[in-house]
DNA sequence: GTTCTTATTGAGATTGAATCTCAAATGAGA
DNA sequence: TCTCATTTGAGATTCAATCTCAATAAGAAC
């Protein structure tokens, strides 16, 4: 988490009359220093492990408010649980997903965007997000024997 | 539900050692007749509505088999709860669907296929399954102004 | 048709992620 | 420093889905 990135969290606490909390801050700094897309209950463990004293409540009250002002971009893989993931240099971007150890990589073409845009046309939709995920075995896992244990 | 449709699900219930109960029947006829993109709670109350007995169990049971044997299609669009849909004439199909009312409307786009596959490539993932839905507002609620009761 | 075995059903309990409640604690403007 | 609305934490609650288990029923064997 850069300076610049906190001063951002900052401005958007200020204009919403949300408080400037440490436990606001730290969930904050949590997300921006990983790469991960990561579950609230893994952020919250995370923070444990620093020895942030902090409540579940509040951690999922706090990646609500980063995801209502774009700070913060979640996703839904099927099973019930929100990924989030930083969004600070928030360029658009698809995810390829791991069936089996679960690894996301993340992909961007601006090719399947005008798709997009040419089918929601063609049924009278005005588009204001997708989602896009390609599920498969990464190499890894292809190449990986299925334990029999 | 043609006889064609019912005979091909006796075939599977056979062929895995499942019993033929009326409740399966009934289940699979009520997804069978309709177009429908429903949960599993609206399923169990079209069937109540048709006086037919049977419990919600029983329902997500059914539907879990129907869904494991290929008989439906069933998608999450974000809310925690499964869609299903018939997949009699299974043709793979992605959807757009409406932010505003729910409507979910089909469409086929051959050319994002290939795309899927070249990112899958690029990757070295070995392609399973995609997700690929639109969201956005369809032409009856761009009209319609948001209701300020 | 009757018997027997095993799968299935139904009702309610349980699970788990997420949300809600409310008393106590704390930011931050005056 | 004072004040007060906001925030926090702990536990209760929600809700879709799953699990449990006694009662029921399918369907194979005869």
């Amino acid at each position: 988490m850069t300076d610049s990135e906190l001063e951002k969290f900052k401005k958007v606490l200020k204009d919403e009359n949300l408080k400037l909390t440490p436990q606001r801050v730290e969930v904050f700094r949590e997300v921006c220093n990983s790469d991960e897309h990561r579950e609230a209950e893994e952020i919250y463990l995370a923070l444990r492990k620093r020895d942030i004293n902090i409540s579940r409540s509040t951690v999922y009250r706090t990646m609500d408010i980063l995801y209502k002002y774009d700070l913060v971009q979640r996703m839904d893989i099927g099973d019930g649980k929100w990924r989030y993931e930083h969004w600070l240099n928030c360029h658009q971007h698809d995810h390829l997903i791991c069936i089996r150890c679960g690894t996301i990589v993340e992909f961007i073409n601006t090719q399947i965007e005008g798709i997009q845009k040419d089918v929601a046309e063609k049924f009278n939709y005005q588009l204001v997000r997708h989602v896009h995920q390609l599920f498969g075995l990464c190499k890894q896992c292809q190449d990986t024997p299925v334990s029999v244990k």
